[in-house]
DNA sequence: ATTATCTATAGATCTATAGATAATGC
DNA sequence: ATTATCTATAGATCTATAGATAATGC
């Protein structure tokens, strides 16, 4: 029953990556302790020897996130001539649409963060600096805090765009959320 | 313990206005269905007189917290010059930001809608349909088309700017959300 | 007689803890 | 000896239903 230190640790890290990604899928609510701990391959008492709660794990599973989130970010622009253009079409993109559990955190739990408790809320929101952060760097014009904005304004144009995208059940609606907002984006 | 057939209409729509509002705050899974009563001065098991089930009760929440939304931007944009400057001043306002429960049903509810079942979701694309409508209607330039994807440009943008602003827990960073989008709006 | 609502409860599910188990690490 | 994980369970909560109750509507 007992694994060596080292195991544990990687047990440990296997369920922050698969909390990561469910929390995304199904909210906050959605994922009990019971069925996260059995996507990890471990029984549910084995949760509170590594976290010492859900919110605690909620808080991880964020910071986690919100790092894949920005890596993704960053490596969407990277190697192109425009990094911001570059990002902006992988953001809008169908592909990104149906990958919820891999995709942006922030588009997947911005409301179920509202709704949580303030730990969770401050992780969600030290995410969000970190990902505006990563968009202001590829905004080519202005001042810092003008770059600045400017990333905040795209970011919630995409995000909204992506939210809308997955709501409806009409693909053509669906795909002209995308659209919309893409050329809107890439025009200016 | 019986009351009247108009008492009864009256006690669910009452239960109705109560439940869009709750949602709203509270998300779907967030509200059972005996507080949701509560508030409405009833027990929970009337609740089953008046709906099928509580997915029946979200479905037409929504149609309800639609309408209301509707609503509330038409007014919004008349007696205006420019009734869609006035829409996007109104909904990016820290006012509309602090009052989840009466404001747009779609920031409040979009990543929800899209972990409940084929009926919610439906009633939320309807409702979202009815909202882009009535956006579109502002837009001054264009063919049908164009202004029908210009309204969805814009209210993606403004919805994701709002859900920022709710979620993180820093004032300042809040507020250059509803900033940064409304000026980038309200230039071109 | 009909029926809107209430009371009581079934059955499922969820977070968290206590104590047992068995392999690690000294 | 220590401890990572498991088993079992407590206690709370949630949706839904059955049957009782009492006022309406004929």
């Amino acid at each position: 029953m007992k694994v060596s230190r080292e195991q544990a640790e990687l047990n440990r890290e296997r369920v922050l990556d698969a909390a990561a990604r469910l929390f995304r899928e199904r909210g906050f609510p959605g994922l009990g302790v019971a069925d996260l701990m059995k996507s990890a391959g471990l029984t549910h008492g084995a949760c509170y020897g590594q976290f010492e709660s859900k919110e605690d794990l909620m808080v991880q599973a964020c910071q986690r996130g919100f790092e894949q989130t920005a890596e993704w970010m960053s490596g969407a622009g990277d190697r192109s001539p425009d990094p911001l253009k570059a990002l902006i079409s992988k953001y809008l993109s169908p592909a990104h649409r149906d990958a919820q559990g891999g995709g942006c955190i922030a588009a997947a739990l911005v409301t179920e963060a509202t709704r949580e408790g303030p730990d969770v809320q401050h992780a969600f929101t030290e995410g969000v600096e970190t990902l505006v952060d990563t968009l202001a760097e590829f905004v080519q014009n202005g001042s810092k805090r003008e770059r600045r904005l400017q990333a905040m304004a795209v970011f919630a144009s995409m995000m909204g765009a992506l939210m809308l995208a997955r709501a409806v059940d009409d693909e053509t609606m669906s795909k002209d959320f995308l659209r919309a907002v893409k050329s809107e984006l890439l025009e200016s």
